[in-house]
DNA sequence: TTGACATGATACCATTTGGTATTATATCTA
DNA sequence: TAGATATAATACCAAATGGTATCATGTCAA
């Protein structure tokens, strides 16, 4: 249950959003990421490394560049552990429906 | 656009994530988390005052006691997150249909 | 009132994390 | 081939993070 720290890390930094957001639509390579934001490509590098580990990129190198895509498959894990707490919201305002019927009688 | 921040920060931890999924369908002293888990009261306090931060709990107080209830709207930001992803992918599908009627024609 | 109990607050520590700087390697191009 | 370019790898640093220990505060119950 806890094969999804990759991935929870990943989101966790607001750069790495960013970058994701930056992705849909084009791949781009890591100087073209790092032409986006006000640090070293070194440091661009290692957060589409972090990326790559929580399975939300996949990287393909054409020459000397490497292209980052983004995995469309990504955030299935993300959207599965949310949906652990729909089952309780629906159980809750089933309470709450009985709860005003009752009192309506 | 970042002000999700301690949303996402909150649900990067393991232990956070688990506490979150003993909220459900009840409410947890502090004493009655930490009872779960492997590591001080003060410990599973921050964690707590993590989550609070981020919106996901809120904490209500009963005598010496503090109920920590989650928050039903929790997520819904980053539901909303996910889904500036959403038209991106149907795009893709979109173009991939497309390529696929174009080639058999 | 007094002691036990639940929590709050603080200081402190080791590790992780986000970042830079530097050097090396591979590849394109003149 | 030589030089420029794109990335890789490594060492290093400051700050944030997850954890403990300790002490203070508030509340329950006899």
């Amino acid at each position: 249950m806890t094969e999804n720290q990759p991935l929870f890390r990943a989101l966790a930094d607001p750069t790495r959003r960013d970058i994701l957001l930056m992705l849909r639509g084009t791949d781009l390579t890591i100087a073209q990421v790092a032409d986006n934001f006000d640090m070293t490509r070194a440091a661009v590098k290692k957060h589409l490394t972090v990326l790559s580990d929580g399975g939300l990129i996949t990287v393909r190198a054409q020459g000397r560049e490497r292209y980052n895509t983004l995995n469309p498959n990504a955030f299935a894990p993300i959207k599965d552990w949310l949906s652990f707490f729909d089952a309780f919201w629906d159980a809750r305002l089933d309470d709450l429906k009985s709860a005003i019927e009752k009192d309506a009688q």
